[in-house]
DNA sequence: GCCAACGTTGGC
DNA sequence: GCCAACGTTGGC
């Protein structure tokens, strides 16, 4: 079992998206190094934090749970895609998806400037400078404080 | 909109 | 395989 945290913008998909939705396709990832974790060491069960980023303000929105395995992403063959990669194929996809769903969002952001306030958080990568991967590994004390300080504003 | 900090591309 | 140029991410 392993913690994540997933990176979107909410102008395009956000946490109160997924929510309506319940569940959802996490589309779109075009990094070698994002695409290795879902491979390899993503499992269904996993749990993740959705962090909102380019917003106001940027932070954790929300929890959700890993449904997949990884896949391989069908918008990478799609050419009226956004995410169209013509060096990909059928035979030899390059890049994957895992299905989400909803877990729980917080009635306000854990915002960025909050999470670098706490101590127990200064090694988290979200926090680190120039930090841009869209998915990264959570550990369990960093999991665990997070969930503590978003215990008494979360919803549902 | 600026720009730092990356990742990727491609000439050589 | 090096590395300069370019593209992208994302905080601010």
């Amino acid at each position: 079992m392993n913690y994540w945290l997933m990176k979107s913008e909410p102008e395009v998909y956000s946490i109160h998206d997924l929510e309506k939705d319940q569940a959802a396709m996490w589309e779109g990832c075009r990094n070698y190094q994002v695409r290795n974790f879902m491979r390899d060491q993503m499992k269904i069960g996993d749990q993740a934090f959705f962090y909102h980023s380019n917003a106001n303000p940027s932070g954790i929105s929300g929890i959700m749970q890993i449904v997949s395995e990884a896949y391989p992403d069908p918008t990478q063959f799609q050419e009226d895609s956004e995410y169209y990669d013509n060096k990909s194929s059928l035979d030899h996809p390059k890049w994957l998806v895992v299905d989400v769903k909803h877990v729980s969002t917080f009635q306000q952001i854990l915002s960025l400037k909050y999470l670098k306030s706490i101590d127990n958080l200064k090694d988290m990568q979200v926090n680190r400078k120039g930090q841009r991967l869209s998915i990264t590994p959570v550990t369990t004390d960093e999991w665990n404080t997070i969930l503590k300080l978003s215990s008494h504003i979360t919803n549902n």
